[in-house]
DNA sequence: CATGAATGAGGCTTCATTCAT
DNA sequence: TATGAATGAAGCCTCATTCAT
């Protein structure tokens, strides 16, 4: 947990530092990321951060869980859930969640690198524990449609919820390859849009879900 | 590449520097892997890994093209393709490849690490290049399912050949999930055998099977 | 010297900064303990302490003084001197320095580690001075005995008294390791009480001083 | 233990580098002395120090094990110990004790240090445990002389070995105030021989072994 | 070709002290 | 007077790579 020195900061500062750690574990991954890059960008000394986290682990886990926080508060704003059966709301979701990468790629991007951060010693198996806990997310909402008769009923919930969990995540990569272009090359040269527009995305996220439709739906599209 | 030296090497000692570097890099990412231990590990001076190799960056490559081979060399030996449709084709090759993994988890783990790296200046985008060959190998297979009518014609065959990859690849962290275990933890504490069979593997892999053939075949089941 | 600004406290206050540096003092060496830590304990700012104090050096001297203060009111107020010899005199004093440092292990405590203090640019000998304001005490004290016949008249009464002193300051360490426990180890773990009673060290203490009385005293017991 | 690259090094290396860390142990205790400077002094860049030792314990641990070493040598080399009585033996041991400690004051210097070390979360009980090897010595030549009738069969030989340990350790204290200098101040500023002879060092050292002799020899003299 | 010591930049973290509010 | 954020030097340690033998 960060120190209460950190929330006692003047917004604008305050921010600074959560831009320069944003952007340095956004560019590398967590072992990578170094504390001396990040004090230079945000112009503070290198003592300070220490008065803010406890330490480099302390300030990634609060980055992640504000980044993710942030994003959340996103996609409930931005996403209409009532009355829309299993395959609309992954429809609606991942639209918006598309949105939100698009605009704020730093926030983004320390989300798709802590799902990817392998076991290490210091984070143990963080990855896979955020995935989980999409995945549970997911879950929940199969089992609604499944009761709701709106998924085949013979269908393991546990392995079909990890596969869209899975693929949802890591479409993103299939984005860029498919585009052509890094995330990482786009945030290391400051370029501060994507090469791509929200309706490219939105048409492979579309095609995604018709995969996860034809996979899962009760009765067969005739 | 590495250097004629490595190879003048007589077979015994070749293969220690390799299971050294091996073991190294299927506990820890690039990065956190240290020669230093490899060396150790190994019995030889740090120097002569410098008389195998360029650098850090050589060694890795090496072993995992290496590891890549020895892969596809099990899996040429043990299937049989010929006759087969796209779906048992799969599951004759993910079941093949499920028991070289249990049977070889240096091995495996070097390529499940690999295919996980994230972007890295000395590395590049390794992990999408390698998914990316993957990729492209799996969508020949469709290709030619689909002039054979085994799979829609609908179908965006990047997307799905993307889908099909991602899932194949990551399905290990579910089988992880599912049976409650972390291959790291496994090959940290030295342990000889998993604490899964064969055959609970490959009912999960029949089940994801099952999910590719209703999201893809031409003839939905009646 | 504190400022006035310190003597200025609400004395509840005051006392709670003597607490708090008094307990970090009595388990680290001056240059480990920690002004964070104090502050922290205290509940005070980090920059009050600079308003009370000129540095750590000016605190800790302070504290010093303020513990010999404590433990010299404490023996004056409970030992009877008029009329006795040189050894019922040492008898008296060690038995009630026993008593106060078994009452107040803190303040005992830091005046024990400043006893031991090595040389340090900071604060110089400040051990060997300590030491030496002690043995001064006790030569006068001799040097009383000595003139009432007492004590035998070849002796060396510097030399003499450095051994009394220095045996009656290190006596503390044959008692922990005789009784098998640490001071250190009980202060760390917060014990409120120490494993062994003050009946168990004052026969420690009478056996020191029976070494002593042979050593030095005119008339051999017959 | 230190790394056998240190033990391969060419003596006259191993030596400087010995020489520097010992120079900076015997100026200051293990928390203060600063690797920076020794390295410094040595001559030697910062990360072969950890070639050659696990880390700072361990440089300390051998260095203060190494200096141990040298002076029993000294002391087994010059001193005959056959036929002599306790008082003798140890008047025998405390004046070839001085002449090491006068003849080589980096090594003399480290085993004060060491035996002054406060509990430390590193190092232990360090202090505590060297003196009680150096007092179970002193113990058992007790007991000889005991069984010898050499010394009063009414002495608690635990306390008594304990106080001769004690001041034989500390006496070093009692010449520096005697003869008015600091060991400290003579290495710090590199004068070769200190301020004061053999001779002066051996009549103090008599003084104190008439005074063991008076407290503690079973027929007093008459 | 093998060796293994040497390198020095860079890593994270702690610290006593200062100073603007 | 009280606060507590800011500072930056210094701490120990790890690392991949080089190079003389």
């Amino acid at each position: 947990m960060p120190h209460q020195t950190f929330f006692n900061l003047p917004e604008e500062k305050r921010q600074s530092v959560i831009d320069a750690a944003l952007e340095e574990f956004s560019l590398y991954d967590y072992k990578t990321a170094s504390l001396s890059r990040m004090v230079e960008k945000a112009g503070i000394a290198k003592g300070s951060m220490y008065q803010y986290f406890e330490n480099k682990k302390d300030l990634y886990l609060y980055l992640m869980n504000h980044a993710a926080e942030v994003k959340l508060g996103y996609l409930t704003e931005h996403t209409r859930t009532y009355g829309k059966d299993f395959f609309s709301l992954l429809k609606e979701i991942s639209h918006a969640s598309t949105r939100f990468n698009l605009s704020q790629p730093k926030y983004s991007r320390i989300l798709y690198h802590a799902a990817r951060e392998k076991h290490n010693e210091e984070l143990g198996d963080l990855a896979a524990e955020i995935r989980e806990v999409a995945r549970r997310y997911i879950k929940e909402m199969m089992l609604t449609a499944s009761q709701r008769g709106e998924i085949r009923s013979d269908i393991d919930i546990d392995l079909a919820s990890f596969c869209v969990n899975q693929i949802s995540i890591d479409i993103e990569d299939f984005v860029s390859t498919k585009f052509g272009f890094s995330y990482s090359q786009v945030l290391r040269e400051g370029q501060e849009s994507l090469p791509i527009t929200e309706q490219q995305v939105e048409e492979v996220l579309d095609g995604m879900i018709g995969f996860f439709r034809r996979g899962l739906e009760a009765k067969p599209p005739r």
